[in-house]
DNA sequence: TAGTGGTCTAGACCACACA
DNA sequence: GTGTGGTCTAGACCACTAT
């Protein structure tokens, strides 16, 4: 359990943070004194400092200093459509690949233009006891690219888009809220007409922040729980 | 817009990855190879892959390399609930505040024994149109700490705890679903029975991880949208 | 044994802040 | 000007991996 210098000073300063010693707006000592009081070289305070500040505990103004960070509201969400589909799934049905002309509010979101078509997928997923979930897809639609049907009957979202740019290319947006079932919805989720589903609207987006696929994901409540985790520590 | 070397390393690198010329588990070239091929010191490229590594790109093995990682499913989610509340509100109405023996499920969830009590604190938080969210909370009692009461009337949760431990002594955990009004919640917000919620359950942990505080907010389902955005950049 | 990353040094120069 | 953090160097030693 031998901490390194530089993880000494983390552990030291995040201590003091933690117990009220050093209170928000206050200034670390300058990475001169913690260097002489740590008897090191600066480059090691700083390395410190530096992950400290990655940590979200501490920030630095050049010229001025380093100092305690105001608690934020960041929190790691674990969300992944996969796991939280297979947890449950027993089969998928596959209800619509079509390549359609888009509404309005699709072509907004897909930033697509008057003349493109996109790609719409449908899905049904259930568990044992029934339908659970309600998935509806759109992807923009290029001549170029291959069929997708084939690639499509276990595919979650971001193994779809991923075929149609590399793997990393993507980044992601999810909004999460919740809806009250309509008609469409108590058709294929076998529910009362107002049942509580969690909505997880998907943005997806390339590097250059160029819409690649959106979607919806209804799921019935008592499939869905989310969990997230402030990021302190 | 003049990048710096480690920053320039970052950029390639990350570029490299977007693009799909280094895939999951490739190796990236040496230190001692960037190092000659950037012109500068090993320290200047180790700073870069560290940072890469960070922002979730690469791992790092000692003695081996590093290596371009596997895409995970990560999300930074934004989550306030002052701010949440606070878009709406117009009035809170508090219900109760008292201090009770609480029930099996609530003493566990604050790790609290048989002759504990608890506080619990009750509010309605309204718009101008009426009621929207209700919210429960649960606080160990302790008797040596001041009266509460006094600091209820505005504060949300992180400030409520925040005035039993420090302020930055607290790791929040939060649990999303969903749920269909019952009849205590048609009574305080208002709606039909079965009307859809989102439920956020909160639980506060000081330093050391004991619980010290756990509550249930339920949001009208249009009340509440919170978005989220993958990790990677 | 040679190559890798992890840490650390004792300097250096720079940009910035403040008096 | 002095003090601050941001970057960078050209070495060093260590722990680990591979052969």
């Amino acid at each position: 359990m031998a901490l390194t210098i530089y993880e000494q000073v983390v552990e030291d300063i995040q201590q003091k943070i933690n117990k009220g010693i050093l209170k928000p707006g206050d200034m670390i000592p300058s990475e001169n004194e913690l260097s002489k009081k740590y008897n090191t070289s600066r480059m090691t305070i700083h390395k410190g400092l530096t992950q400290l500040a990655g940590k979200g505990y501490i920030y630095s103004v050049q010229g001025k200093g380093n100092f305690v960070c105001a608690p934020d509201s960041k929190y790691f969400l674990h969300f992944s459509e996969k796991e939280l589909i297979d947890e449950y799934l027993d089969r998928m049905k596959l209800l619509e690949v079509n390549i359609i002309k888009p509404a309005d509010e699709i072509r907004k979101h897909l930033k697509a233009s008057k003349n493109d078509k996109v790609i719409i997928i449908r899905r049904i997923f259930s568990s044992e006891k029934g339908p659970f979930a309600y998935d509806t897809k759109y992807l923009p639609y290029k001549k170029a690219k291959p069929i997708v049907e084939q690639i499509i009957d276990y595919a979650t979202f971001p193994e779809i888009v991923a075929n149609m740019e590399t793997l990393f290319s993507v980044k992601n947006e999810i909004i999460l809220s919740t809806k009250a079932a309509d008609m469409e919805e108590v058709e294929h989720l076998k529910v009362k007409k107002g049942y509580p589903l969690m909505v997880i609207e998907q943005k997806y987006l390339n590097y250059k922040d160029e819409p690649i696929g959106w979607g919806l994901l209804l799921i019935k409540n008592e499939f869905c729980k989310l969990h997230a985790v402030s990021s302190f520590k």
